[in-house]
DNA sequence: CGGATTTTGTACAATTAGGTACAAGTGCTT
DNA sequence: AAGCACTTGTACCTAATTGTACAAAATCCG
């Protein structure tokens, strides 16, 4: 599998197949098919199983996949399987449900810190974390090796955090704060913005 | 402008040029060009014409975009040139953030109610709002109108409360639950999974 | 005022993504 | 053991998306 060569829109929709299969995992079931599969995700089948040909060949005929084989191999394939550690900047509401979510862990991420800089803020705590300040946040992140971090700040500081997450060798974003990012071709970004999502949808209306 | 031939890829980046001209119009800019704002955005500057123009001709050549009369046209296709009421379905963690979170009132939205299921929690308050039973939300939903709803909900109950959105007239869902909803076409559903964002870009990692 | 500069909107070309169809492998049933 | 139903992986085709290039319009500047 040549990584370069997988289309972004590909990569994309691992993460959705991965997702049901874990699932129907829960479920006990055992294996599928790229007709179930598409059914539950909204997917066509031959889309399925063309993004998954990519990288193997890991189906059978008259059966379809095993669950439990596909998901290994998906997980592989998105290098979840491992525990990235990840840090959350901005302790504000969004820092504290990003902090408290349990819906993490089975997915490949551990948070390891929480930054902010309102020092009425730092030293406080959110669950399990104490809440550091950012000026110690860049050693902090190249001390635990890092690579990624969310960003729940006010727009008006995201780039500023961002060009520090990059020099402390973060190589992912994930951009809560309602602006784009300007960071290196090497870092990757996805955005959250509520609102920017809601607008996708009300020009159906 | 026929709504119905403009691909979702080109109405999924609107919402992301109004952001950005938003921002610019806060700064006292009165004109843009493609050039400009697609280093905003990180999208080509013909990319951005192509987009725009099929709306109609809003820009002038030589001088580019007037930023106020292109954000008033991108408001009005969007249908964002009003405000849309909206309900929070989870009074969980993300149900807080979301009713706390200040960045809808700018851009379109206005939250008028939060539902929960847990009968320890309704009667409660978040902010001025009081957490209303998931039992009367079908009928609160229908005689308020509301056509959007954002919901936070467990995995678990997530299709559930998305079919009974669509039975109270709902017909766009932001969906924090990390599931795929099986709705009728005519409803939209935009998902936001934090894990599942994390995951496209752990494979570039 | 006139040439240089900027910028749009679009025609055309190239690339990318998705749909269709089917040979071939697998297992089930009788 | 043979036929049937199911399902994958892929070759081929079509549609959608993006990039390139430029004529035409508008402004700027000396």
């Amino acid at each position: 599998m040549n990584a370069d060569k997988i289309p972004d829109i590909i990569v994309g929709r691992l993460p959705v197949y991965l997702r049901a299969l874990q699932r129907m995992a829960d479920k006990g079931l055992k294996t599928t098919s790229s007709q179930e599969l598409g059914e539950h995700v909204g997917i066509s089948a031959a889309q399925i199983r063309k993004d998954i040909s990519q990288f193997g060949e890991f189906g059978k005929q008259g059966t379809g996949y095993s669950i439990e084989f596909l998901t290994d191999k998906l997980r592989s394939i998105l290098k979840v399987d491992r525990i990235w550690d990840v840090v959350v900047v901005g302790a504000g509401d969004m820092g504290h449900a990003l902090a408290n979510y349990q819906g993490f862990k089975d997915r490949g991420f551990h948070i390891v810190g929480i930054f902010d800089n309102n020092k009425e803020k730092v030293g406080g705590t959110i669950g399990n974390f104490t809440i550091e300040d950012t000026e110690i946040m860049v050693e902090r992140i190249k001390a635990m090796g890092v690579k990624i971090a969310m960003l729940t700040v006010p727009a008006a500081a995201a780039q500023d955090v961002a060009e520090k997450l990059v020099q402390a060798g973060v190589r992912a974003i994930l951009n809560y704060a309602p602006i784009t990012l300007n960071v290196p071709n090497n870092v990757k970004v996805q955005y959250i913005d509520p609102s920017t999502h809601l607008q996708r949808m009300t020009f159906y209306l």
